[in-house]
DNA sequence: ACCCAGGGTCATA
DNA sequence: TATGACCATGGG
């Protein structure tokens, strides 16, 4: 087993390679709470190529408050996000969302409601599992909340950080990465982004070493 | 013609 | 609790 503190000293170098090397900050491109929430919804099982023509075109119609999205008829939401692709699903995952939002009393209450209720909040909305709640936790609220994707346990696992078994499952993976992160300094959103890319850049083929994990990572700088 | 992508839900066993 | 089908588009 790792030890906490290598385990902390490593992340913290990773980060500081990132944010070097990355233009972490601008990951996520989006311009409101409201749009990362409806960003996470869309990319769902999805190429953010795809996502970022549906959100153009909600944006040229002014559609990304939750206001506006609930006073849109179904049909017409399934039409403007159908680059994103499960078009009739994704929809009314977004009504959902914004349906919530409204009732919990707007984005304004959510800011300023902590981590642990904002999550079961998310996460009662239909359409929204563990990995997108924490991906808006982490990009739309900047909570310090680890995004145990696919891409992040693979690298965890082959990196030895976490059992094979424990990588198969998502809330199994962020315990034993949270107990291990407890004042690492990292920055959530620059390791998620970077991981994510690395993932990404590797084709799924991840290093096995944090060198290799360096060195791949400066390869492969943040384009638009 | 396949395969998969920055998942989640629902039905089975 | 753990798999598998399903959603459905666009790019390789």
């Amino acid at each position: 087993m790792i030890a906490t503190r290598e385990f902390g000293r490593t992340l913290y170098s990773v980060c500081d390679e990132l944010m070097q090397n990355y233009a972490v900050d601008q990951w996520w491109p989006a311009r409101s709470r409201f749009e990362v929430m409806v960003g996470a919804i869309l990319v769902q099982n999805t190429r953010w190529a795809n996502v970022d023509a549906a959100i153009k075109v909600l944006r040229a119609r002014q559609c990304l408050t939750p206001q506006a999205v609930q006073a849109l008829p179904v049909e017409r939401l399934q039409v403007m996000v159908r680059s994103a692709g499960c078009q009739s699903v994704k929809a009314r995952r977004l009504r959902s969302l914004a349906l919530a939002i409204d009732e919990f009393g707007g984005l304004r209450r959510m800011a300023c409601t902590d981590t642990e209720p904002l999550r079961a909040m998310l996460l009662s909305v239909h359409g929204i599992g563990p990995e997108t709640a924490d991906a808006i936790l982490c990009f739309a609220f900047d909570r310090p909340v680890f995004v145990a994707d696919q891409y992040a346990r693979r690298w965890l696992q082959r990196m030895g950080f976490i059992s094979a078994r424990a990588s198969k499952n998502y809330t199994h993976s962020q315990r034993s990465v949270n107990v291990l992160l407890n004042g690492a300094g990292v920055s959530h959103q620059a390791l998620h982004a970077g991981i994510v890319l690395h993932g990404q850049a590797r084709c799924g083929q991840l290093p096995q070493c944090l060198d290799c994990f360096l060195r791949e990572i400066c390869k492969y700088p943040y384009k638009t």
